[in-house]
DNA sequence: TCAATCCGTATC
DNA sequence: ATACGGATTGAC
């Protein structure tokens, strides 16, 4: 299939080879026996139906009766008998001839004439479950949310007047190239949402890239946002200069917490009735309610969490994605889009402009910016470094002579010293850990070995209600610990939970209140006054006036995950928090306990994100790991997946790695492709052979994944 | 030679 | 799932 993603997508205009034969439109019998007449124009009817079988994969034709004619609107839900069941699906196009060389069956119903799949989101939908390997069904059960009738039966509301409010654009000239990115959307009229050259992918070969648009350095950017911004404002800027162009806007953000900043920003730009916010945690009413409002035009902005990103959004004009790093915006339901692949994909079909914001980079966005798909936007180093508070790295030992109450909260002393001057001065500090809970593993304090049982090799755990750490598997205490990696004999809490640091905290600062947020109970905001904030990454309150220390705790729990990006996201989580610390000349000071000579370390000390994503990407592309090639990953029963792999014509240059077992039932082979060019490929294969063991109805689910998390 | 049955395959 | 077509079987 290559790049010619032209020959997948319904709804493009393409010349047909020879005539289709003519559908019979004769009178047939419904199942009631009655006999019907076809629509008299565009009587074929194109569906793409809910079914979950992969050779199944594409369009049916079906006849559209003609009293249904005026209601099998193009996007309406349908219901028709599909091998004797009755099956659910969209109507996708009107046609006047079907290419079945078959007798068509009539529709049986119009679920309801409300267009909820428009050509837009059908293409993009195909494009996204081409890319991944998937079904369009799949991707349509996440891109169109459940119908509701009663929701669906109060009339259309006139679209929201735009409020005019304007807005200060002095922050994004501490970016080069902010004001220009900013000028392009501003004038970029309706109608530019139409791309006119060739289909072209960020995943194209760096260097075999040419641009859609002749000036798309304007027009697509990653922004890395400076110390202590303000996001989600630059994010509705962005949003409300393109709605004020006369066009339409997308963002998603990774969670609840996130979306409910950027809606605030937005509302004071667009007003309240100006955009609608979707995400999950709505009710089934509510979210269909806000899509309706989007699907009918009542709004031009969008914004949400991962789902969104296939938002109809009409005439759309730009898309925007915050931290595109957060693991959140990956979907866990097949096929497991993430939400930039399926921006960038969107804004490949549509033209429409593209913003890739956060404070960190990821190497996808680095990608973007080494291939030139996109302009980069950062600050000047200066810019960077008057906002910036302080960091300082530190090991973990602890001066117990002179910190004694360092020693109570076990606390570097360095990090203990520094959170109290912070208090001192009347700020709050953040105390950053990895988990919330108390400690689920222990290991050796001298080599960071995860600690093991003597007896059975099981894990060691410390419960609070136990003093002594015991095997999680066997329950034997594990008194007489020696470490089969070093020989050490003392052990350690690897991840200490917040629950059990916010404790320890209050114990070593009596008197200063102690506040938690963790992923049950988050705060959004804390005051400017004295208090210790206790949050695991994602559920950092924003600090009114800044913090006035920020401690990284517990780090090289995070550095020592074995994945492939656990240098990149402890980066991300560190900046996330250290971005809400005063600037250094405000008496900002971040703390971060590890190892001052690693290199997501130094990146943090330094404020240099940009500087590590581009040793992050040519470490991968060193190592052909992703994004530098694209692999997929096959996973289920050993013969199910040795039958895949069979099956799969793969393209030149693939390679397999495994299958190794993950657990008692299931093997994964992991396919690599050298080349990016050849990822499409790739998908198309292993969909493919998927359709062919579907087909044979053969033993055994065979999960296929592209991008896949395990490599995370 | 024809109907009953089985199996594989497509599902409009 | 179910429906259909072609192949196979077996009785006449």
């Amino acid at each position: 299939m290559g790049n010619g993603l032209e020959a997948e997508l319904p709804g493009l205009d393409l010349p047909q080879v020879a005539p289709a034969p003519r559908a019979r439109t004769a009178p047939a019998r419904t199942a009631a026996g009655r006999s019907r007449a076809a629509a008299a124009s565009l009587p074929v009817a194109r569906l793409a139906l809910d079914v979950p079988l992969v050779h199944l994969d594409r369009p049916f034709d079906y006849l559209v009766p003609a009293d249904l004619d005026a209601v099998a609107v193009v996007g309406c839900r349908v219901r028709v008998r599909f091998a004797g069941r009755m099956v659910d699906g969209f109507l996708l196009d009107r046609v006047a001839s079907s290419q079945h060389e078959g007798t068509l069956a009539f529709l049986e119903k119009i679920v309801s004439p409300e267009p909820v799949l428009g050509a837009n989101v059908a293409r993009l939908a195909r494009a996204v479950a081409d890319r991944y390997a998937g079904t369009l069904a799949d991707v349509l059960r996440l891109a169109v949310p459940p119908r509701h009738a009663r929701v669906e039966a109060v009339p259309a509301a006139p679209p929201a007047s735009i409020a005019q409010t304007p807005f200060d654009d002095q922050p994004w000239h501490r970016y080069s190239g902010g004001p220009a990115f900013l000028a392009a959307l501003a004038s970029a009229g309706a109608g530019a949402g139409v791309s006119t050259g060739p289909l072209l992918t960020p995943d194209a070969e760096q260097g075999a890239l040419a641009n859609t648009k002749g000036d798309a350095g304007a027009s697509r950017a990653v922004l890395t946002v400076v110390p202590g911004e303000d996001w989600a404002a630059r994010l509705a800027e962005a949003v409300a200069v393109t709605v004020h162009s006369g066009q339409g806007a997308l963002a998603v953000v990774p969670d609840a917490r996130d979306l409910a900043r950027l809606e605030a920003a937005l509302a004071a730009l667009l007003g309240e009735a100006g955009f609608v916010a979707l995400h999950n945690a709505l009710g089934p009413a509510e979210r269909y309610r806000r899509f309706l409002r989007a699907s009918r035009g009542e709004v031009r902005a969008v914004i949400g969490t991962r789902a969104a990103a296939f938002a109809p959004v009409p005439t759309l004009g730009l898309v925007a994605i915050w931290d595109d790093g957060d693991d959140l915006h990956a979907e866990p339901r097949a096929p497991y889009p993430h939400a930039l692949q399926v921006l960038l994909t969107c804004a490949q079909l549509t033209g429409a402009a593209t913003l890739v914001a956060a404070t960190a980079r990821s190497a996808e966005a680095q990608l973007l910016v080494e291939t030139r798909w996109a302009a980069q936007l950062v600050a000047a180093r200066e810019v960077v470094r008057a906002h910036a508070p302080a960091v300082a790295p530190t090991g973990d030992d602890v001066d117990r002579a002179r910190d004694a109450a360092a020693a109570t909260a076990r606390l570097p002393s360095l990090a203990w010293r520094t959170a109290r001057d912070a208090l001192e001065h009347g700020a709050p500090v953040l105390v950053q850990v990895p988990r919330r809970g108390y400690v689920p593993s222990v290991s050796c304090v001298d080599c960071h070995a995860p600690a093991r049982c003597g007896r059975c090799n099981g894990p060691l755990e410390l419960r609070s209600s136990h003093a002594v750490a015991a095997c999680r598997w066997c329950g034997k205490p594990a008194a007489d610990f020696a470490c089969a990696h070093c020989g050490g004999r003392r052990l350690r809490a690897s991840i200490v939970g917040s629950a059990r640091t916010a404790e320890e905290l209050g114990r070593a600062f009596p008197g200063v209140p102690v506040r938690t947020s963790g992923r049950d109970a988050v705060l959004s905001t804390v005051e400017d006054k004295p208090a210790l904030v206790v949050a695991t990454p994602g559920a950092e309150p924003v600090a009114e006036g800044g913090y006035g220390a920020v401690l990284l705790l517990d780090t090289w729990a995070l550095l020592g995950r074995a994945d492939l990006r656990a240098g990149e996201e402890a980066l991300r989580r560190w900046l996330a928090a250290a971005t809400l610390a005063r600037p250094a000349s405000a008496g900002g000071r971040v703390v971060v306990v590890a190892d001052g000579a690693l290199a997501a370390v130094q990146a943090l000390l330094r404020w240099d994100p940009v500087t590590f994503a581009a040793r992050e990407l040519a470490d991968r592309r060193e190592l052909c790991f992703p994004p530098a090639v694209r692999m997929a990953s096959v996973t289920g029963p050993a013969d199910a997946v040795a039958e895949l792999l069979a099956l799969a014509e793969l393209p030149d240059g693939a390679s397999t790695l495994g299958p190794v077992p993950v657990d008692e039932e299931d093997e994964r082979a992991l396919v690599r492709v050298p080349q990016r060019s050849a990822g499409p490929a790739l998908a198309a294969a292993l969909h493919a052979a998927a359709g062919v063991r579907s087909a044979r109805k053969a033993e055994g689910v065979v999960r296929v994944q592209v991008d896949p998390r395990e490599l995370w």
